[in-house]
DNA sequence: CGGAGAGTTGAGAAACCTCAAAGCAGGTGG
DNA sequence: CCACCTGCTTTGAGGTTTCTCAACTCTCCG
């Protein structure tokens, strides 16, 4: 599983979410570090359910996500649904409505949230001037894609102990990064959701959990997870990372 | 399956592929095509079986396909691989590279090819003056994003019968755009790389291929296809789209 | 305290994979 | 120009994984 947007340079220039001086350019002129201020000024919270967006709406912002955590989600017409991904305060999502001024999936609160809104055009018209900022972007979105390719690997071919211990494993990585625990955290989504996202089916998801608490590599109970053998859990993926 | 890259307006600045005048607005200046011609300028042809790029090779330049067929995958250090995508002509490869200065990944040329090489450097340099061209780039690699959700999904949540008819309606719909038959067209791939992407065995796709035959849906014979029943395939993936 | 949503567990069914054998096509070298 | 060889494809039989359906428990909230 990839480790998108993990990397603290890569977070997106935004003051108040602490993250401005960990990825712009020291030789920023005054009037620019206040546009980008001004770019990165609107906050907005959402309880939990409630959505960011949804598919269709037309596109006007990215959002990144200053506090709490947030799953997006293709809806197909025939009533499948597929969580395409699990994001948390540092990330940025809404990428995907780039491409046709829509939004072509949905983005809804896991728990209460703060998000930081940023209107595209001026992202847009500021990384024209600011040549650091648009190569951040760049590197944004190109994340984006290679995290997803990760995903289609373990979609396409691992088995649901592997899934499951990738997906553990990159949730571990990802809090340790923001200051958590690595071993032990909760858990913001339903058995379901984490089955969408890996494509399996929530019975299933809930066996191997289960199954990997006999085999003591971990405990969870409900939604919390305390992993205890975090070298063996890696051996199911075939990594050593 | 989506339909990334198939909208002639979304490909890239090439005037050497007919695609300048595709995607580029009116009101550029003289200096400013040709600077725009000089970045496509750069072209090389490639024999079946031979490498692009491959994964940890320094980034340089995005591609763009002007003739020919590539695919890219992702390998793992255990052994396993991913086919991530079939690239076609007008189609555009090396995004996933930008986010960590290297390639990410393997693109192999499937037929003879000649590809469009295009420096980042100066793609990026050319379109903070060109925000036509910005938006373009843009859109190109949220493309790339939503392609990817579509194949997530169909990896997530679609039975064989399904991968492989959105698989063979993707195909038909790209030759289509570009002129040729949609019904009737030959596979670059083998059966175990189609396999790879679809994530399942190579007997799987023979086995529904032929599946797919017995019931009249199509004729296959080895990489010839030709679909006798366009609605009937698209009723498996449930859209009528 | 009760209800709804979430999670667990079991048994049987279905889908897909594995292993194996055989047929074909296309390229290479004699 | 032909024969062979290699890699690709097809098909079958049996095994494994995951899904489906169902029942039950647990937790959280009102």
């Amino acid at each position: 599983m990839q480790t998108a947007s993990d990397n603290p340079c890569l977070r997106i220039a935004c003051s108040s979410c602490n993250l401005r001086e960990l990825c712009l350019p020291v030789d920023l002129q005054g009037s620019a570090l206040h546009r980008l201020d001004a770019l990165t000024s609107i906050k907005r919270p959402f309880r939990r359910g409630e959505y960011l967006y949804r598919s269709g709406e037309p596109f006007r912002a990215l959002y990144a996500i200053r506090t709490g955590f947030f799953k997006t989600q293709v809806l197909h017409e025939n009533g499948r649904e597929q969580v395409t991904g699990f994001q948390m305060p540092g990330e940025i999502i809404g990428l995907d409505a780039i491409s046709s001024d829509a939004h072509s999936c949905d983005a809804v609160a896991l728990e209460d949230s703060e998000i930081c809104e940023i209107p595209f055009d001026q992202l847009e018209e500021l990384s024209r001037e600011l040549p650091t900022l648009q190569r951040y972007l760049h590197k944004i979105m190109s994340r984006e894609i290679v995290r997803d390719h990760g995903i289609m690997m373990l979609l396409g071919s691992m088995r649901a102990e592997e899934r499951l211990a990738a997906f553990l494993l990159n949730l571990s990585q990802r809090f340790s990064a923001r200051g958590y625990s690595p071993s032990s955290f909760h858990l913001r989504m339903t058995r379901q959701e984490i089955g969408s996202y890996l494509g399996l089916k929530l019975e299933t998801v809930s066996r191997t959990l289960s199954h990997f608490q006999d085999h003591g590599l971990l405990n969870v109970r409900l939604r919390e997870v305390e992993i205890m053998d975090m070298l063996r859990l890696r051996s199911f993926v075939g990594t050593t990372a």
